[in-house]
RNA sequence: GGCAUCGUGGCCGAGUGGCUAGGCGCAGCUCUGCAAAAGCUUGUACAGCGGUUCGAAUCCGCUCGAUGCCUCCA
C-alpha cells in the first residue's frame, strides 16, 4: 500500500531552518542516516530518546508504505576524547581502564545496546555498520580529500584544512556559525599543534606506539577521525546524496557540520537533503550527559532501582511518555512526569480493549473517516506525536462513550477505527500493551479466583468484614482488585 | 563572549495572528455495602515591557530568565 501518495509530509530541515514538504529523491524509496552510539559505555535514556525519535520516523515511513534503507552506525573507533593532540580514543581508554581488549568493549557495550533497545521495542535498522569495519572506506575517502586539496598530512596524521575549505564552500551552514566568529572565539594553537588551524579537525591519526587500536594507512599505523566513519557508511550504504541524516541535537556542531564538509570537498556536492535533529532529554533540567554523570539508565527505570524515581516503568509507558513530547523539544524528565504519563498510558491500552469488546449499533456517531485523517495531518507535520496522542485519547473518549451507551458505532466504523488505533499506537508509536500484567502462573490465577469468589460471596452476605479483609489484605501485598459491571479483577503493582 | 533554541494554566506538554490540543492532578457527579478502580463533567494559561494590527500567546523590538553548542556526549 503506498500510503504515502495520498499525504503531504513536512519535516523540519535543519538545513533551512525550515518546515518542508518531505519529497525523496527517488520516488518510493528512503535512504536516511542515524549517528549511532559510541559503544564505551551503557547507553543512558537520553541516547535512547533520539534512537526511539528515529524509530518512529522509520515506523511512519515504513507504514506510508516507503522502501526505507535505515542505516544506525556502531561508533567503535575512532572518537576521541577531545580534540587536542593527546585526545584518547574513547574505546582504547576504556579498554586500559578495565583491562580488557577494546573489542571486548565494544562486544560488551553493543550488546547492552542491543538489549536496551529490544526493551523499547524497537525495529532494528536495515544496515548497522560499524567504523572499524569500514577503514578501507575511509581511508579512500581522505585520499580523495587529500587530491582535491582540503586535506593535509602532518607527522603521520591528516587534518582537514577548514580554511581552505570555507573559501568555495561555507563551513558553518547547518549550525548557523560563521567561520570567522569561530577563529575569533578559539583558543591559539599551542607551538607544538600539528594543525594549521584552531578549526581543523582530524580525518586520520596517528597511532602513538603505546596505542592498541591501529591500522595501517598510506600515512602509517593509525587510526580513523571520528566525523570520517559517518561519511564512508553513509556514501556506502545511501549514495552520495540521501534523503535524512538524523542525530542529536548535540551532534549538529563539530560532528555534522564536518560530515558536510568532508562530502563536499570529496565528492564536491552536498551529501543530505534533509537533515533532522532530535532534541536532548534532560534530567533536573541539565542535559543527560554520560561525561557528567547526569544521566538515568534504562534498567533502572524499569526495576525501579534508582535515587530519582518513587517506582519502576515498563519500558512502553516510557516510550509513551517520550512520545507525548515533539522530537524537536527539549523533553525534561521527572518523577511527576512519568506517573501522569503512565497513567495515560494504561488509560489508552484500557480504551484499546475496551473497543474490542464493544457491541455495535446501525450507525456511527463518531466521524471515524475525519478523525482517522486527522491523524494522518499530526504525523505528516513533522511528525508530531504529541497532537496524534491528543487524538488517540479522543477516539478513547467516544470508546467509552459507545461502551457506556451514550454513543453507538457500527460494525464497519469499528473495524476501521481498531486498525486505525493499532496502527499508530503499536506499528507507529511503537507502544507494547505491557498494562496489564499478564501472570502466566495458572496457580496464581487459580487462588485469585478463589479469593475473588469468596469475597463475592462474603459480600452476597453482607460480611462485610471478611470481604474487607480478604481486600485489604491483598491491597497490602500489592494486589489491587478492580470490582467492575462485569465482575471483578486484579492487577498487581 | 559568540551562535542557536526556548520561556504556555497546580504539573507535563502541543499550538503559532481570530476557532476548547491532550495527559496527569484538583473538584463535582455516576457506579459501589463502603472504598478503590473505572467512566462522565469541569480549567480562557501563554515571562515582563513596548510596537505592528480591527484583533497577538502567536509577528517585530527591548528587558529578564533557562537550556544547548562553541573541547567529549544522542
Amino acid at each position: 500500500m503506498q500510503l504515502y501518495k495520498n499525504q503531504t509530509l513536512k519535516v523540519h530541515n535543519s538545513l533551512s531552518g525550515k518546515k518542508e514538504v518531505f519529497q525523496p529523491i527517488n520516488e518510493g524509496h528512503i535512504g536516511m542516516y542515524v549517528c549511532g552510539p559510541t559503544v564505551y559505555s551503557n547507553v543512558h535514556l537520553g541516547n535512547c530518546r533520539t534512537f526511539m525519535s528515529f524509530d518512529m520516523i522509520f515506523r511512519y515511513f515504513k507504514h506510508l508504505g516507503f522502501k526505507v534503507r535505515y542505516v544506525r552506525n556502531i561508533t567503535d573507533a575512532g572518537h576521541l576524547e577531545n580534540d587536542a593532540d593527546d585526545g584518547e580514543d574513547k574505546i582504547a581508554k576504556k579498554a586500559k581502564l578495565e583491562q580488557i581488549e577494546p573489542m571486548e568493549v565494544v562486544q560488551r557495550y553493543t550488546v547492552d545496546f542491543h538489549n536496551t533497545l529490544q526493551k523499547f521495542n524497537f525495529l532494528p535498522p536495515s544496515i548497522e555498520p560499524t567504523a572499524t569495519g569500514h577503514i578501507i572506506e575511509q581511508i579512500e575517502i581522505i585520499k580523495e580529500i587529500l587530491e582535491k586539496g582540503y586535506a593535509y598530512e602532518a607527522n603521520g596524521s591528516v587534518y582537514f584544512d577548514v580554511l581552505k575549505f570555507n573559501e568555495s564552500n561555507e563551513y558553518g551552514k547547518l549550525s548557523g556559525r560563521k567561520l570567522e566568529d569561530m577563529i575569533a572565539n578559539t583558543r591559539e594553537l599551542t607551538a607544538q599543534d600539528e594543525k594549521r588551524n584552531p578549526q581543523d579537525f582530524a580525518l586520520w591519526k596517528k597511532a602513538e606506539p603505546q596505542h592498541i587500536m591501529r591500522w595501517p594507512s598510506p600515512w602509517g599505523d593509525g587510526f580513523p577521525g571520528w566525523h570520517l566513519e559517518c561519511t564512508a557508511m553513509s556514501t556506502k550504504y545511501l549514495g552520495e546524496t540521501f534523503d535524512i541524516h538524523g542525530g542529536g541535537m548535540d551532534l549538529k556542531f563539530p560532528h555534522h557540520e564536518c560530515e558536510i564538509a568532508q562530502a563536499e570537498a570529496s565528492k564536491g556536492k552536498s551529501p543530505v537533503k534533509y537533515w533532522l535533529h532530535a532534541n536532548m532529554l534532560t534530567l533536573n533540567g541539565k542535559k543527560m550527559s554520560k561525561s557528567t554523570g547526569n544521566n538515568i539508565y534504562p534498567s533502572e527505570i524499569f526495576t525501579g532501582e534508582n535515587d530519582i524515581l518513587s517506582k519502576a516503568y515498563a519500558p512502553s509507558a516510557v516510550r509513551f511518555f517520550m512520545m507525548q513530547a515533539h522530537y524537536t523539544s527539549i523533553l525534561d524528565l521527572s518523577d511527576d512526569a512519568l506517573l501522569a504519563s503512565e497513567k495515560g498510558y494504561n488509560r489508552l491500552m484500557d480504551g484499546m480493549e475496551n473497543l474490542k469488546n464493544l457491541s455495535t449499533g446501525t450507525k456511527s456517531d463518531f466521524d471515524i473517516n475525519t478523525w482517522r485523517q486527522k491523524c494522518y495531518d499530526a504525523m505528516n507535520d513533522d511528525f508530531n506525536t504529541p497532537i496524534l496522542i491528543a487524538h488517540l485519547f479522543d477516539a478513547v473518549k467516544h470508546i467509552n462513550l459507545i461502551k457506556e451507551g451514550n454513543e453507538s458505532i457500527s460494525e464497519e466504523d469499528k473495524t476501521l477505527l481498531l486498525n486505525t488505533l493499532n496502527t499508530f499506537v503499536y506499528d507507529v508509536i511503537g507502544l507494547e500493551n505491557q498494562s496489564t500484567v499478564k501472570d502466566d502462573s495458572n496457580a496464581l490465577n487459580g487462588v485469585m479466583d478463589l479469593l475473588i469468589e469468596l469475597r463475592n460471596q462474603a459480600r452476597a452476605n453482607k460480611d462485610f468484614a471478611t470481604s474487607d479483609q480478604i481486600r485489604d489484605k491483598l491491597t497490602a501485598l500489592g494486589i489491587q482488585l478492580k470490582d467492575g459491571k462485569d465482575g471483578t479483577s486484579f492487577s498487581i503493582n
